[in-house]
RNA sequence: GCCGAGGUGGCGGAACUGGCAUACGCGUCGGUCUCAAAAACCGAUUUCCUCACGGAUAUGAGGGUUCAACUCCCUCCCUCGGCACCA
């Protein structure tokens, strides 16, 4: 999605510890499977046939020059759930494409590098040659590059649809502004005060902007989580602290001796009556009319403006002090007519709820701080009910429930309840109004910059703002163009594009010359793969809705909220104008785990980059793969390790030589069967069908990868076992031991396609094992003959009994207790209880 | 501070609705094969005591419930991630 810093270099692969001598011919198999499943197109999708569709989706990444072994993870995991569903008969679409437009291309312009296109394409061809190498296949057919005009001529389109229904428009605010990247970023895009790309610390400008009216959607947005049932609970849980909603009174203070009311926000209108003094931000529209004719009015002034210089970024740590300075006016309490004092405070933010709040210092600890330090004063309304505060000697506010008191008819009510109680009040009253505040922004989407959609909106002399009309779209980049740092679009400077006529009126006008931010590219993609070569609509509503939502999208955490967010918000839109039948656009999500080195994620700065290449060419792609699924829970991070990848090799050459072997004893080598075969048999045929099952179940109930990888190598390593006691005769023991590779190279082949094919093929099966039916596992064969049942005595494992599958409790108990380990702890103890859990374990409970 | 995830051998990690803790893999040690090495194969591997049989001990710390606790409850500690002067 968005572009990674992180690049690792080709030429620097990690040392193969495979050597000249392989263990298996991965060299020559590779290609010749990638080849075959190009060949007989294994990916590419009939969406015509929608019955058993199944959407597999990857977030597309960033074109960055070269993929490292943590990237590989996401397109590993979505490669094998692709193939596995397909081997549950399922139509599977699995698509691949770019969020191609970005910083980093124009960025290695403005160096001196070459024109972002060029870079772009041909770093996205260098990932498809990387992808492919990973066995990772995708209906490339389908490929959606966002910086081609065939594409962002759509997203120009969606803008206009959102300026047409009022939800894209322009304002003139205090933007966040990245020096380094000499671009404004989105809220969400700012990290820690700093820029989410380069880290630089971003300062506030005014520009004029163009925003989409999220916050319109923001209930919806908040609400509908809970429509999605397949998501993590951690991103759900970000998400709806992004949004942040809260509900609260607005109240009307009439200010003293004007005209004019002064509207607060809180969500503690249960302390009114401890509001000692009303705060506002520096920057609230007032705050010129209210200090004018104030005691010293120079001073304050200067004041509010040191208040207004500082950052807004560094306003909002935490640790700054508390400033503030006192306006001279004063508001009316209208629950008790009395005056209370308006302070200007640097702790007030104008961009959430009023910009202004009415302070009582006993009950929030930020007021309390001002309030000391000011000597302003403080007065309890709500009461300890367990121990009762004095205001004289608190030391911190009391900011929990309690008992109103000094809350005239409120007195004694519990203050929860009076929250809802005074509202009430209130409004009757008409003192003010219950609303709701939301943190969430308006989305600012314009980017000065040249590699992106330009924004398709003219200005008119006559007109004004003119949307360009459908049949004028895309507005096309223009290709030449000087890449300069100024802090202004390259745009603003090509006269060709700037200077054109008014589509509504023909006379001449000026195109909007900035570009959008590259998270509205990529917030619709998943649509147009459907119909990735519609030319005169963005997708095909009719088939778009039987396609989606996408049954499984997978990607980083790094996205729970902008692009997800986002995301939402588009389909949400697309839904409200009527061209898409659904409004969430992911039924489920997974977010995988860093791969993690030395102790850090993968950066080429710090140096600890693995770069796939070296390691497919000394162990080759399914080893790769292999280790990446065992490496342990996908949704966690994991460390890399160069040991573990030897070991899954190693595991994969096991299996060949397993496989060989079999073959070997199929011709009628070796003779002498060396113990009872028929218990060997069912042993071996139980292993693999309960293997079948752990498998099956492991997959479907959640991506657990690294334990299906560990079920598989247990019934390898059972299998193997079997082999060596095994003569070449076509008895039961050896249909088993047939029946129990086939199923080892048929569970493995989502893992490692490339040596399951060849395995597949050297069984002597005819299609490509991924047309093969997933196996399903015989009910009667996973169920155990002979049990080992521990048994306990007091709690603790002393001895183990064999018994016979059906045994009864009676039969089981007089085994138990003449089993002669048992007797011993025994001795002559009386046997107060004996617990049974059928097939599980008995436990013998005796005084001590 | 708030929200979320987590803490199990030397390491990555397993353990379903409370029922054999440490599966599987890595590493280490010992052995077979070899002139030798690599590969492969066999065996050992929580810790402590014991020649051994065996016993004791252990899932961040402490308590509780239970015949039985990695799992449930209470108190606390630590790590990671997100949000954070949001009224």
């Amino acid at each position: 999605m968005t572009e990674y810093k992180q690049n690792s270099d080709p030429a620097h692969g990690t040392r193969g510890g495979a050597g000249d001598e392989r263990l298996y011919p991965f060299d020559t198999i590779e290609p010749k499977w990638q080849k075959y499943w190009r060949d007989k197109r294994l990916f590419n999708c009939d969406t015509g046939n929608t019955a058993d569709k199944y959407y597999c989706l990857m977030m597309f990444p960033y074109p960055s020059a070269a993929l490292h072994v943590g990237h590989g993870r996401n397109y590993i995991i979505g490669d094998v759930v692709a193939r596995y569903k397909m081997m549950r008969g399922y139509n599977v679409l699995a698509p691949m494409g770019f969020d191609s437009f970005g910083l980093p291309a124009e960025n290695a312009a403005i160096k001196g590098g070459m024109h972002p296109r060029t870079s772009t394409l041909k770093n996205i061809d260098t990932m498809k040659k990387q992808l492919n190498q990973w066995g990772v296949e995708y209906d490339w057919e389908r490929e959606v590059i966002s910086c081609l005009p065939e594409y962002y001529k759509w997203t120009q389109w969606i803008f206009v649809k959102l300026y047409e229904k009022g939800l894209a428009y322009k304002k003139k605010a205090f933007v966040n502004w990245c020096p380094s990247c000499k671009t404004v970023l989105a809220n969400e895009q700012v990290v820690n005060g700093g820029c989410e790309r380069c880290s630089t610390e971003v300062n506030q400008k005014e520009l004029e902007q163009w925003f989409f009216r999220i916050t319109h959607y923001a209930e919806r947005l908040l609400k509908d989580l809970a429509k999605l049932t397949e998501w993590p609970e951690r991103v759900k849980t970000m998400q709806a602290n992004w949004i942040g909603k809260s509900e609260g009174v607005e109240i009307d203070f009439k200010i003293d001796g004007m005209g004019e009311k002064l509207k607060c926000f809180t969500t503690r209108v249960d302390t009114i009556y401890g509001a000692t003094f009303i705060a506002l931000a520096p920057e609230h529209p007032l705050v010129n009319t209210l200090v004018k004719g104030c005691e010293d009015e120079k001073a304050v002034l200067g004041s509010i403006q040191k208040m207004r210089d500082e950052s807004k970024i560094s306003r909002s740590q935490s640790e700054v002090e508390k400033e503030g300075v006192f306006t001279g006016k004063y508001v009316i309490n209208p629950v008790n007519d009395r005056k209370v004092p308006i302070w200007i405070a640097n702790y007030i933010l104008m961009e959430y709820g009023t910009g202004a709040i009415m302070a009582v210092p006993a009950h929030d600890e930020r007021d309390f701080e001002f309030a000391g330090k000011y000597k302003l004063p403080i007065e309890v309304v709500i009461d300890n009910p367990k121990k009762s505060i004095d205001p004289k000697t608190m030391s911190e506010a009391y900011t929990e429930e309690g008992v109103m008191v000094n809350s005239g008819k409120f007195n004694g009510l519990p203050s929860r309840e009076s929250i809802k109680k005074i509202a009430e009040f209130f409004e009757e009253k008409k003192f003010g109004k219950r609303t709701v505040q939301y943190k969430l922004r308006d989305w600012l989407i314009s980017r000065q910059r040249y590699w992106g959609a330009p924004i398709p909106m003219v200005y008119c002399q006559k007109c004004g703002v003119v949307a360009v009309p459908d049949n004028e779209l895309p507005v096309l980049l223009p290709e030449s163009v000087e890449f300069r740092p100024t802090g202004e679009s390259p745009l603003k400077f090509v006269k060709d594009f700037v200077n054109t006529k008014c589509p509504k009126c023909n006379s001449p006008a000026t195109r909007e010359t900035d570009t959008m931010d590259t998270f509205v590219d990529s917030s619709w993609y998943f649509l147009r793969y459907i119909t990735p070569r519609s030319s005169g609509k963005p997708f095909d509503s009719d088939l778009v809705n039987k396609w989606l939502p996408v049954d499984q999208y997978i990607g980083g955490i790094e996205h729970a909220i902008l692009h997800l967010l986002y995301s939402r918000f588009i389909t949400k839109f697309l839904h409200d104008i009527g061209i898409i039948g659904f409004d969430e656009p992911f039924k489920n999500l997974f977010t995988q785990g860093m791969i993690i080195k030395d102790g850090a994620k993968m950066s080429k700065s710090k140096g600890n980059v693995v770069s796939p290449d070296g390691l497919i060419a000394s162990y080759g792609a399914d080893t790769v793969r292999l280790y990446t699924l065992f490496i342990g829970p996908p949704e966690k991070d994991a460390e890399w390790s160069d040991r573990g990848v030897e070991g899954a090799y190693r595991f994969l050459g096991r299996v060949w030589r397993l496989v060989e072997g079999v073959i070997l004893l199929n011709k009628g080598a070796d003779v002498t069967a060396k113990e009872s075969r028929d218990k060997l048999a069912e042993d071996l045929r139980r292993k693999t069908h309960q293997t079948i099952k752990k498998v099956t179940d492991d997959l479907e109930g959640g991506f657990h990868f690294n334990t299906v990888i560990s079920a598989i190598m247990e019934l390898v390593n059972e299998t193997s076992d079997v082999k060596v006691k095994v003569s070449g005769k076509n008895d039961k023991l050896t249909k088993c031991l047939n029946e129990a590779v086939e199923n080892i190279v048929i569970l493995l082949s989502p893992i490692v396609p490339h040596i399951a094919e060849e395995m597949w093929k050297m069984l002597g099966k005819e299609n490509s094992i991924f047309k093969c039916k997933w196996p399903s596992y015989d009910k009667n064969a996973i169920i155990d003959k002979v049990l080992t049942i521990p048994v306990q005595i007091n709690g603790r494992l002393r001895s183990k009994v064999e018994v016979p599958a059906g045994i009864d409790n009676e039969a089981l108990k007089k085994q138990v207790m003449a089993d002669p380990k048992v007797k011993s702890w025994l001795a002559d103890k009386a046997v107060k209880d004996f617990i049974i859990i059928p097939k599980k374990l008995v436990n013998v409970v005796i005084s001590n």
